[in-house]
DNA sequence: CCAAATCCCTGCGTGC
DNA sequence: TGCACGCAGGGATTTG
């Protein structure tokens, strides 16, 4: 997926394609993630307006009134899009909201790690029980340095792998991780526990801006990943490091490397990560 | 075999 | 010795 800067962007378009319209009904069209019910959520949802569409680490929260939500995650490949009733499915569709103008929200997700879910929110803009356990917001002043230092002392976890735990900083994937290391100047394979004070400093300011700078260009768009209306983001031709194995490193000019961590890639300079 | 994510299990080490 | 807990690493999930 999706990490935060393409979740985001997709939040924007939904909060600017749905506020006031109003649900009519759900139809389950396919297995994702976890079941949905569409007749309970057409019950509780059911001709009620959305009210507002909100983030929170990597998750989406459609809000409708009377307390409810909408909790979508995007997985790996998915994506929302709102098309005319009229209009064919996609191919992967698993959901759809038909709207009362007639309009169709559709969630499609190829690779099915994604989900939907209908939950209550404890109130008006509250945060339903299952994102209790996350971590701080990159782009909240939550996330700093000092606490990030004493969160990681004593552990031996690489600190890639540990900027990508949701329960330390919510919204670094494996796209944004590689940059923000990269930027740095920070060696992934690094124990969490190892890094000095100016170097937590480092990572938390590059980790910021190259998030900030990714939602500016509408996020990074590798394969799937797609806004509301079907465009690219345009990010994907700004990273430095990510998916750049064997190319020269834009510092250096010595070959980017490529490892795995975690079951996952990792892309850095080791000239100019240490 | 690779892919933007996350959950869950297992095994190990530590400390009470 | 037994147990709980934190931590680290790995597999499973799915489809193109």
């Amino acid at each position: 997926m999706p990490e935060l800067p393409e979740v985001e962007t997709v939040v924007t378009a939904l909060r600017q394609a749905l506020v006031g319209r109003r649900i009519r009904n759900a139809e389950f069209l396919g297995k994702l993630r976890l079941p949905f019910d569409a007749k309970a959520a057409t019950r509780r949802i059911g001709n009620a307006a959305v009210t507002d569409v909100r983030r929170r680490a990597k998750y989406i929260l459609i809000d409708i009134e009377g307390d409810a939500a909408l909790l979508a995650h995007l997985g790996m490949t998915g994506y929302f899009h709102l098309d005319a009733a009229s209009e064919p499915r996609h191919k992967h569709d698993r959901l759809a909201f038909i709207l009362d103008d007639g309009d169709e929200l559709r969630f499609a997700d190829a690779r099915r790690f994604g989900f939907v879910k209908l939950v209550e929110l404890p109130e008006a803009g509250a945060f339903p029980a299952e994102l209790a356990e996350l971590g701080p917001e990159p782009l909240s002043r939550a996330f700093s340095a000092r606490p990030m230092l004493e969160r990681a002392a004593g552990r031996s976890t690489p600190i890639k792998v540990f900027i990508m735990d949701q329960t330390a900083v919510v919204g670094v994937g494996n796209i944004y991780a590689s940059e923000a290391l990269f930027a740095a100047g920070v060696d992934p394979r690094r124990a969490a526990g190892d890094l000095s004070p100016e170097e937590w400093a480092a990572l938390v300011r590059e980790v910021k801006r190259v998030l900030r700078r990714a939602i500016r260009s509408g996020g990074s768009t590798i394969r799937d990943y797609r806004t509301v209306d079907g465009t690219e983001g345009g990010f994907q031709r700004r990273l430095l490091v990510y998916g750049q194995a064997g190319e020269a490193c834009p510092g250096c000019g010595q070959p980017i490397e490529r490892v795995r961590q975690g079951g996952r890639s990792t892309f850095f300079c080791s000239e100019c990560q240490r």
